[in-house]
DNA sequence: AGCACTTATTAAAAAAATTTAAAAAGTATA
DNA sequence: TATACTTTTTAAATTTTTTTAATAAGTGCT
């Protein structure tokens, strides 16, 4: 018991390092001294150990700053990995990250339909242990397993009211002892938000609202630099707002929400219905064609310059500015990122929710928020993932190989 | 300097014992321990230095909950002093709180329009330092001295970008210069939200936001247990966002803005125009009565039953209503509070609130949310001051009584 | 090229904080 | 009423962390 808390305190620093080093890919000791705030000594011994246990590496010299210059570390990449599942209301991608979030094996995609499929929860875990068995990673060398997935998500708890019913157990739980490493649950929404901040285009921004386009229209939100989820892990339900009186019905029951009026699928709905009614457009449609077909399909024509796609996407735009106004009213964010799928036409609806947020803003919002549109675009959810298991690295004791090692011995040698 | 950063540390702990009592009132040096996650030895030294210093008294047992009884621990009162001054568009309060929140002497009211008066900062400034002489306080007994204003505030940097203008010099720098003590200012809608939250009804909520029903419509809003103000301090524009196609036109310039539709002040010309055209009222009206003295009188005929003043106020709470279902749906709150001078007819605006809200919203999140009505009453925008001081407190290092005297008998010795 | 000035790393000394153990003060129950 | 069990407080020993100082490595100017 005594060397318990000494080896868990000491390990405290080290998952810490670990961390700040998988989010800021490679710091002197002199940074880390000072972003953790330790003594460079406490920090320097920590190193050591970390690089003896093989999770941390040297990786050359910085320029110099005026003085002798700092010797950069960085994380050994295969020294643990990182198990990403995106899924969607159809289908689900899995991949393994290394600590340099590059990818060891290829994406495995596969069909699951979420809604109404009792075996959704089986086949899941199924998948991922095969996908763990077949890149030969042992299970110790797991970080974590991060799971996106649509629907009402209580991320604390490990809940999915929406999908996948566990029966009342905790989903996180459930599948952790069923895979044999932590899981972590989260909002796709959140996740690409948190993606965005941590490695996409508003990296380090404290006060980001991400907007997910996408089939729906999602809102992850990154509130005094951590991910904000509510009180319940509801936070963000932008696509139900109510914002026209009288609008369309939505499949929540209500009139006027803005998935009703702006999501893709009501785009392509529309986009169906003028080409009937006789719209010269270079789409072409099959009544046969699922709604993400046409979908993906407008946003090709309208980025080829087609003129009926443009004006479809600039009518949804507006609607999604004056949703925006709202938003940059209520939370004053430092940039509002245009992520997701719909981020590909990003330019082409940049100009009318500029034209919706200069006539529903208080012109000082405005110009105080930043519009910026996503690079990281299909991966920003299975990024987000890495980042939601890794944010979790130093809460949960993970740094454990030396750690229980040291523990065991000791027993024996007091027993 | 070898002492310095040793001592600074000693009293980083006794500072935040300080802060730490005045917002839990009487704590047991375990309790202390456990919620500052320091040692029990290392608390049990602290306080017996601060006990010797003045700073804290012994309160006696508390119960005990199956062991030996704790000795608690609070505040000495009158070892240090708060300034609060809450402003709004007309007139200034100040009032000084001991470290119990107990005023110690009468809250002094004067008249000091903001609205295009070069001459408010210097005449605050003078107010504020009358106040202190008079109150015999010495300078080195005052915490810190906060200010509530309206505005677009950035307390961060200090700035009120609406009223008191300080020709780019940061307020809270230039206020601290000329009156020997820490300012701090926030917007009066943060204030009192912070009020709300440390000693209102929404007490320890972590998400909360907090209705500010006065002549205008403000929102504080406690994000993840802390205010949240924005990227630039502007967050909580809830009554300009865009809610009613084609409304009122509003002060701001843009049109259907919730404050044109629902504040006090719509309401009171509302009410007069009602009489005119010969709505039967119990309320008497003159047209030289100020808007706020009928606000005053409808808020009270409703009160006592007025049917119409009733009506005018469900009118306007069913578009707060609405407003609030915006709200719920991107927040996600634990409570929602009304707060402010139109709290007193909080339990009128109940029902039609509650009504629009399950219009407007998804079950789930509406039964996700409380509704609650402020009892902290016009004293809550004082309260929040004296709080944003406290909350301070640990940051700027403040306990330094003894500091400062230690430090010079360090240097006379080395020297 | 040499000198003054920065910056980073390492090692030894000093200080601070925590753990451990023990005592004190109560409660609940047989 | 004595005994077992809790909880708080105090004191001593140990661990951990930070300072301090010394060394190493570079920059930039004269």
């Amino acid at each position: 018991m005594e060397l318990k808390t000494r080896i868990v305190k000491s390990a405290e620093l080290k998952n810490s390092i670990i961390k700040r080093l998988y989010f800021d890919k490679a710091l002197s000791c002199a940074d880390l001294s000072e972003v953790l705030e330790k003594s460079v000594p406490s920090v320097s011994k920590a190193i050591t150990e970390l690089i003896e246990e093989g999770f941390v590496m040297e990786q050359g010299y910085a320029p110099s700053s005026g003085g002798r210059r700092p010797l950069m570390y960085c994380l050994q990449p295969s020294a643990m990995y990182i198990v990403t599942v995106a899924m969607d209301q159809l289908s689900t991608r899995i991949q393994m990250l290394d600590l340099h979030n590059n990818p060891i094996a290829e994406t495995v995609m596969t069909e699951l339909k979420l809604f109404n499929n009792p075996k959704a929860l089986p086949l899941l875990i199924e998948y991922i242990n095969d996908y763990i068995d077949a890149s030969g990673v042992a299970r110790d060398k797991i970080v974590g397993i991060g799971i996106g997935m649509p629907g009402f998500i209580d991320s604390a708890k490990g809940f999915n009211y929406t999908y996948l019913d566990s029966a009342g157990q905790s989903l996180t739980e459930l599948i952790a002892e069923k895979t044999g490493a932590p899981v972590y649950i989260a909002n796709d929404s959140s996740l690409i938000a948190i993606a965005e901040q941590k490695f996409g285009i508003a990296k380090n921004h404290r006060d980001v609202m991400v907007i997910n386009l996408g089939w729906g229209i999602g809102l992850g939100m990154i509130v005094n630099g951590e991910l904000y989820s509510g009180h319940s892990g509801f936070a963000g339900e932008f696509s139900h707002i109510p914002l026209f009186d009288d609008g369309a019905l939505c499949t929540c029951g209500k009139r006027g929400c803005l998935e009703a009026e702006a999501s893709m699928l009501v785009v392509a709905e529309k986009a169906i219905q003028g080409i009937k009614d006789g719209h010269i457009s270079s789409l072409k449609h099959t009544d046969k064609d699922p709604y993400k077909v046409v979908g993906n399909a407008i946003m090709e024509a309208a980025n080829n310059g087609d003129q009926f796609a443009i004006e479809l996407l600039s009518d949804a735009g507006y609607k999604i500015g004056k949703a925006l106004a709202i938003l940059i009213h209520i939370m004053n964010p430092e940039s509002i990122v245009l992520s997701g799928r719909g981020a590909i036409v990003g330019k082409i609806l940049l100009a009318p929710i500029q034209q919706a947020l200069t006539k529903y803003c208080i012109p000082r919002l405005v110009s105080s928020t930043e519009l910026l549109i996503s690079a990281l675009g299909f991966n920003a959810e299975l990024i987000g993932t890495a980042v939601l298991v890794m944010e979790n690295f130093d809460k949960d004791n993970k740094n454990q190989s030396l750690t229980t090692k040291q523990l065991s011995m000791e027993k024996t040698s007091k027993n």
